[in-house]
RNA sequence: GCGGGCGUAGCUCAGUGGUAGAGCGACACGUUGCCAACGUGUAGGUCGAGGGUUCAAGCCCCUUCGCCCGCUCCA
């Protein structure tokens, strides 16, 4: 177990048993998250980390962050059997809204949508068809609407067909509204669509203390667009040579038009992203590789089994500009038996770094000195690229909310029948040290061993002491805030320098001597 | 944004017009030698918020906020 890449010893029961509620009660039980601004009623798609939540979810960051930035795919070897290299980097919330133009945000957040108030179907107002007679008019006949590439398609010009004969088809914002005589695609009457809406789903604010809207700027809805406008500073500044990554966490906002799943999708949430740039020749090997290796890693930090699935995306599911994507997906209890996206890698092509060049007018291709023609005294000359970008990006809090999720265990036969079963390595208390009885000189010894494991271990986690009520009710409270290992001390401590270990998972119990108290954490812990 | 359900103590819930309760949890003291043991005691709620009806509202009515579920959305 002192190898981090191997799988949670502890195979966990689908999700799909598990309760939602049970979950979420544990949650604010026991302090992980609370509901943000409680005590005014709460806000709508916002939530805070209590305590244990934060160093859950602060575990959860450090373990990407070590794993990603400081070594690298724990130092195996990317498709170029070159070591794998991630920059770090930490860019503002707020940018130039031209970042936001360019990267097609402002264009696609704010699009106006239409409603079916018989369907309760809602429609991008631009991707809207209808199906009109060849011949003009319709008169007093109703008109059927469709979206391209849709079921509705089909089915609505069937019946277009057979009313009018022969059809053609017209963009909806070409039809005078209301559109009373226009079928919905999927509804039966017509004139149940609304007007076109639009859905702000980018927050937006107004840097400056003269409240003026031309200055309108955005809150960032990625943390990738830090980095692609970074870029060329990076390349300028680090002596760093393509292929190479740049890795940053932080706080993202979207506006979502239906905040749900308790912090599945929230209104402020935090990303962990990594821009991976490469020649094109070699992107879909790393594609490939990023896609694998973040698979494995989420599986060794305890998201094992059947919940989680690595899903490719189908070529009609890509966006315009990537040549592959997949997800890794969870099977939270609220999607099951269906899976719900925690990460997702991307091959983006270099569409953002072509967007940015050309909206920002700087220049920001690589100059590959490795590539390129032979020059005279055989060195070659360079070939200068805008690189082509894999795309690993993370959800930090959806990642807190499935271990949450895979960690909760309920078994009535045990004396804690709710517990969670966190890998070592991100549970938020790592340890605690209890004496059996508080007396006898095993308060003493307790203290002392206490102090131990906190020089050694408090700056990895938590290491409690509690040396009130009974053996059992201190073990099952450890239970439920999910801490792997028990230590107590006993009256046999005082004689023969050993003491107890509880093993989280399985109740049991071995004797350990003292000393070797710190070596068994330090081994099971992140080595 | 639509439809349904639900908001009472930290958690789970009872209370259906007449003095706000229980279990668990928390805390204190005692007891206790390995799995939420036992005893005694303590703290904690303007019943999500606002308005209305009534002599009287946790309860009835209206509005609003929040959570859950189903649609929808998820670049």
């Amino acid at each position: 177990m002192s190898d981090p890449h191997t799988p949670s010893p502890t195979p966990q029961a689908p999700t799909a048993g598990k309760s939602m509620d049970d979950i979420m009660s544990l949650c604010k039980r026991r302090g992980f998250i609370y509901q943000a601004s409680e005590i005014y009623g709460g806000i709508n798609g916002f939530w805070d980390y209590g305590p244990l939540g934060t160093m859950l979810k602060r575990n959860l960051r450090e373990a990407w962050w070590q794993d990603v930035v400081m070594l690298p795919c724990w130092g195996r070897k990317g498709p170029d059997a070159e070591p794998v290299t991630n920059l770090p980097l930490d860019t503002c919330i707020i940018q130039n809204p031209k970042v936001w133009e360019a990267s097609g945000h402002v264009g696609g957040f704010n699009d106006p949508m239409v409603d079916c108030r018989e369907t309760r179907g809602r429609y991008r107002y631009d991707h809207v068809m209808v199906f009109v007679p060849a011949s003009g008019d319709p008169g007093d006949k109703p008109v059927f609407a469709y979206v391209g590439d849709q079921p509705s398609e089909a089915k609505q010009r069937k019946k277009a067909e057979k009313t009018f004969g022969e059809v053609r088809s017209v963009a909806l914002n070409t039809l005078p509204q209301p559109w009373t005589r226009v079928i919905a695609p999927d509804a039966e009457k017509p004139g149940t669509l609304t007007e076109p809406r639009m859905f702000n789903l980018m927050f937006d604010t107004i840097p400056g203390a003269i409240r003026d809207e031309a200055n309108k700027a955005y809150l960032r809805p990625e943390t990738a667009q830090g980095i692609f406008i970074n870029f060329k500073n990076v390349v300028d500044t680090n002596r760093v040579k393509v292929p190479f990554g740049i890795a940053q966490t932080g706080k993202a906002f979207r506006n979502e038009v239906t905040p749900r799943n308790f912090t599945f999708r929230s209104r402020e949430f935090e990303q962990m992203e990594i821009e991976f740039f490469c020649h094109e020749s070699q992107a879909m090997d790393w594609y490939a590789f990023w896609r694998d290796w973040r698979m494995e890693w989420w599986k060794s930090i305890g998201l094992g089994g059947d919940n989680l699935i690595l899903r490719e995306h189908a070529a009609d599911e890509l966006a315009h500009y990537s040549k592959a994507t997949s997800d890794i997906e969870y099977r939270f209890p609220f999607t099951a038996p269906g899976f719900g996206e925690l990460e997702g890698i991307a091959y983006r092509g270099n569409f953002d770094l072509t967007q940015h060049q050309k909206h920002s007018g700087a220049k920001l291709e690589y100059n590959d000195t490795t590539r390129g023609e032979l020059a005279p005294n055989g060195q070659p000359k360079g070939e200068r690229y805008l690189p082509h970008v894999i795309e690993p990006s993370a959800g930090l809090d959806r990642g807190v909310l499935a271990l949450l999720c895979e960690a909760y265990t309920k078994d009535a036969a045990r004396a804690s029948p709710e517990f969670m079963k966190f890998h070592p390595r991100i549970a938020p208390i790592k340890a605690a040290v209890f004496p059996l009885v508080n007396k006898d000189g095993m308060p003493e010894v307790a203290e002392k061993l206490h102090a131990d494991l906190m020089k050694n271990f408090g700056r990895t986690g938590l290491i409690e002491t509690d040396a009130k009520q009974s053996i059992g009710k201190r073990y099952a409270r450890m239970d439920e805030a999910g801490c792997p290992f028990c230590f107590t001390i006993d009256g046999e401590t005082l004689s023969n320098h050993t003491v107890t270990v509880r093993d989280r998972d399985s109740g049991g119990q071995e004797r350990i001597a003292m000393d070797q108290v710190v070596p068994f954490l330090r081994a099971r812990l992140n080595p």
